[in-house]
DNA sequence: CATATGTTTCTTATGTATAAAAAACGGGGG
DNA sequence: CCCCCGTTTTTTATACATAAGAAACATATG
């Protein structure tokens, strides 16, 4: 909202609440909560029927970060952050009661927080006794990587049957403008990567939609989201690699030459487990 | 506890409490509390340091299996029931509070519930927004059989590359026995067929092990075990078929041609998908 | 001292209550 | 009749409370 405010000037008239509501994509009664709090502060005055801004909010006005975020998200980072930072080694046991304490949430979100986890094959759950953390280990990196390379393989192949005139070519020609760029202004973004790769990644599975493989770069994400948050070493060489295997891909898909998809495909996903194994040993 | 009863005699000395916690695979606290009930109901008599049986227990004492079945489990089956009766068409909105109140359980375990339903990619959650029922359609159908092939195709080359003395062979050999036992008592077992179908599949996968193989194995596993117990068309014809389907891929599987496995398993799955999608439209 | 049972403590499973957000309802003005 | 806003209802998100089960500790007995 204060985004929406500092584009208008003062003495200027809101918008309606149902237009607010459908450009912050939100319900009426948040916006109405929200602007009652803008009014509550003299950053607006709320007449009969409209609302006119009376001064500027500041940034400061803004909520902390942590207030925004819902509770479930909270304890999504803090577990994340306790697996990663090492405390927890293979085989640990994830006390539900005791996550709650040291996260200093309620129950109730830790274990529906565990129960949604599950599915990224970490963890595991005993009836009537609590989970297990299977461990980040080399194993899991490898099975992994191998179900990935089935769906990344399968995905790319597709490609080359699709017809000149898909917009999907539109698409990957302004993919490989976006990793050229990247790649021209690496030393100074080389963490923008993380999320290119996400959705470069996506882009190509999309071509044959699957609710199961879609699922699974859930996964994917995760992990890599995670865990390179917590292993720095040789992020920018890392990422500068990865960038032009992708480029390679690219050219490949567009040759429509399968051998050469396939080889290429291989290539990075290689390359990628290889990576990760180093990072985990 | 009837049932180890049973088998003792009038008179006779209950195992200690710790002997029974083993046999029976729970914690003595259940065991201690079975034993109360069974003392207030006059079968055992505990004295000090031991438990006699007094009576035995008759078939009617037994708790009703409602009563033995976690909340969990029974909105499971609640679930399925209201989904596959056909209650719900692709599209529908879940609603919480609704199932809850109409599944008679606190809405906790039916979010609860939703949130490990989710991967069997029928529904979809929506931030602030309850869940969508997204159909058991062809087009699930389709997705999950492509997914099942990759992973079956995959797992059944890697067996024709396992050595000769590898114990698996000999599991092979009890599964065709216990197929070929099936098939000649068809008429009268062939509700049997769902479960030694389940095994068998879980034994091809097994020989190289990977976590989300395993899970996706339980997304086959309830889509056959709850979609038949609804539609029981053709039953009989379809296991004998499925049965027979199986021995050629066993035979195949020992002959360690990988030409003839790749075909005995795409044909059963083929065939497989076909008759679910044939019993969906 | 080993094993069995009695007792206590702690954890998970389930139920209920409240807060936050979304949706529906309804009157009023253009 | 349509849009806007005030109000009410309904739903999801989160917290808290209790019951069932598991595990740990303590005591007794041979």
């Amino acid at each position: 909202m204060i985004d929406i405010i500092r584009t208008l000037d003062l003495g200027a008239e809101l918008p309606s609440e149902n237009a607010l509501r459908a450009q912050l994509g939100v319900s009426r009664t948040t916006v109405r909560k929200v602007l009652a709090g803008m009014s509550a502060r003299g950053i607006i005055i709320s007449e009969a029927h409209r609302r006119i801004i009376r001064e500027q909010p500041r940034q400061k006005e803004r909520y902390p970060k942590k207030e925004t975020l819902a509770i479930s998200e909270q304890v999504e980072t803090s577990f994340m952050e306790w697996m990663l930072r090492g405390d927890a080694c293979p085989g640990t046991e994830i006390n539900e009661a005791e996550l709650a304490r040291k996260f200093g949430v309620a129950t109730t979100i830790v274990r529906e927080f565990l129960n949604r986890f599950q599915k990224y094959g970490l963890i595991e759950k005993r009836q009537n006794a609590g989970w297990v953390f299977k461990g980040f280990t080399a194993s899991f990196a490898l099975e992994l990587f191998e179900i990935r390379e089935m769906f990344e393989m399968r995905s790319a192949r597709l490609f080359a049957a699709l017809p000149d005139g898909s917009p999907v070519w539109k698409q990957i020609q302004s993919m490989r403008a976006a990793h050229l760029e990247l790649l021209a202004d690496i030393d100074a973004r080389f963490q923008d990567f993380s999320e290119l790769d996400s959705r470069f990644h996506r882009l190509i599975t999309a071509v044959a939609p699957n609710r199961f493989i879609e699922s699974f770069q859930d996964v994917i994400a995760m992990v890599f989201h995670y865990h390179y948050q917590w292993n720095k070493r040789d992020e920018r060489a890392r990422n500068e690699v990865a960038i032009k295997e992708h480029l390679a891909l690219i050219e490949a898909l567009e040759s429509r030459n399968i051998a050469l998809i396939d080889r290429a495909c291989r290539l990075h996903l290689t390359s990628a487990r290889e990576t990760l194994l180093h990072s985990i040993a």
